[in-house]
DNA sequence: TGTACATCAGTGAACGCGCGTTCACTGATGTAC
DNA sequence: TGTACATCAGTGAACGCGCGTTCACTGATGTAC
């Protein structure tokens, strides 16, 4: 005999089945889950599948019907994230007319993501890293969507450029130094806890200035 | 009867045992051994007792007696490679004269540590991330040595504005801000390797002179 | 100079654990007749 | 309107694997007498 009513045992909340034609849907409470879990534990090696499926309430091989393998559902989330990361710094821009409060926003923003959901964006440029990474996961959706949001933030310093509030000539390159400042920035500190770090977003905030020449103080 | 002449079969090559008073001989062989491993495989995941073991050609239970457990081991491949990274800055600067060239000269030397060495860079990085690390570890030599290291960086700047060859004022921020833009130029076509990213050298050479406010031409 | 003994450096088999994966299954729900 | 059946969504037990850890051991070498 199960020990069947006894209300005060941890009896994992049973998930009710999805109904015909909705099987999809376990698919998105499983990236919706290991996003959350990714966030909690802050560390992608303890989001394995058997956690997944835990946190879901759900049996692990039922995640085989979803996705390959983990890096598959990893990169779902991927995914998900970079058009967030995107569509923040689309919002941050749009509410700017300046163009060099235009680009202060998007490195704002951006600087606002990584702080906000650090292992996320721990994820978002650590996949190559993952234990069961190979050379030959395209991941076209993500790199799109991280193309057009290097695009954007080239075309904000070229707008700083063309209205003469920028030293610099080469909007390329300026966009990939303030990108790798940017990351920088984020990560120091996450590495590196017990670093007697000033304020990071004062420290951002300057080295921006100068790296993309800008000339901030002018109306 | 064990399978005892044959010597074409891939016999583990049999370890000479260590001379009495040399036990501490092993240790070092398992931090090196560590370190090759971690180079080898890009993945700090499989780097496991057991490998390492099996890299030097012992029984993995030997390792018991030198280190507690592997972020143990890590530590001391990490505690070793901050020494080298410092060392590599302190030799680079000794070969110039000029402030701006022996700043220059530092920078280059750690982006060339990262490049050269890529995964114990990430480790010295990244070891906050590493499943078995805790808030109460440490790492008192390390951090030393980082200190220092970051210490020889600011009086470096300090050095350039002192000669009048840096238009900043803190240099203790510019130092901070130039590690950001290091480690980013490292991190990022690290993590992202299918974006078509420029000379990395030839953008870190002109950032690093923006974010210091280098007078770079003159003589 | 010999020999008993302690110590040091490391071994090898065995263990329990969490993992991903397999495979036969269950049970609700829509569909054909 | 009823009923047989197919399909869909997911289960649960079992497996082999590599891992860290244990524990009794081995065998060379230095030391005491």
């Amino acid at each position: 005999m199960p020990p069947a009513d006894r209300p005060d045992e941890p009896t994992p909340p049973r998930r009710k089945r999805n109904p015909r034609g909705q099987g999809a849907r376990l698919r998105e409470e499983i990236i919706q889950a290991t996003s959350v879990l990714l966030e909690r534990t802050a560390n992608e090696e303890s989001v394995t599948l058997r956690a997944i499926a835990r946190e879901i309430g759900i049996a692990s091989p039922s995640i085989n019907s979803h996705f390959a393998d983990r890096m598959e559902i990893l990169d779902a989330v991927i995914a998900r994230e970079v058009t967030v990361l995107y569509e923040m710094l689309a919002e941050a821009v749009a509410t700017q007319a300046d163009p060099v409060e235009r680009l202060l926003a998007a490195v704002r923003s951006y600087y606002h993501y990584g702080v906000t959901r650090p292992s996320r964006y721990r994820l978002l440029l650590g996949r190559r890293f993952l234990p069961d990474w190979s050379e030959d996961r395209p991941m076209t959706e993500s790199l799109q969507v991280t193309g057009a949001a290097f695009q954007m933030i080239v075309g904000l310093v070229q707008d700083c450029i063309d209205a003469g509030r920028s030293r610099n000539t080469d909007a390329s390159t300026t966009a990939v130094s303030l990108w790798a400042l940017l990351h920088g920035v984020l990560a120091l500190p996450n590495s590196i806890t017990s670093f007697p770090w000033p304020d990071m977003e004062q420290v951002l905030e300057e080295a921006t200035a100068r790296v993309a020449g800008l000339d901030v103080n002018a109306s």
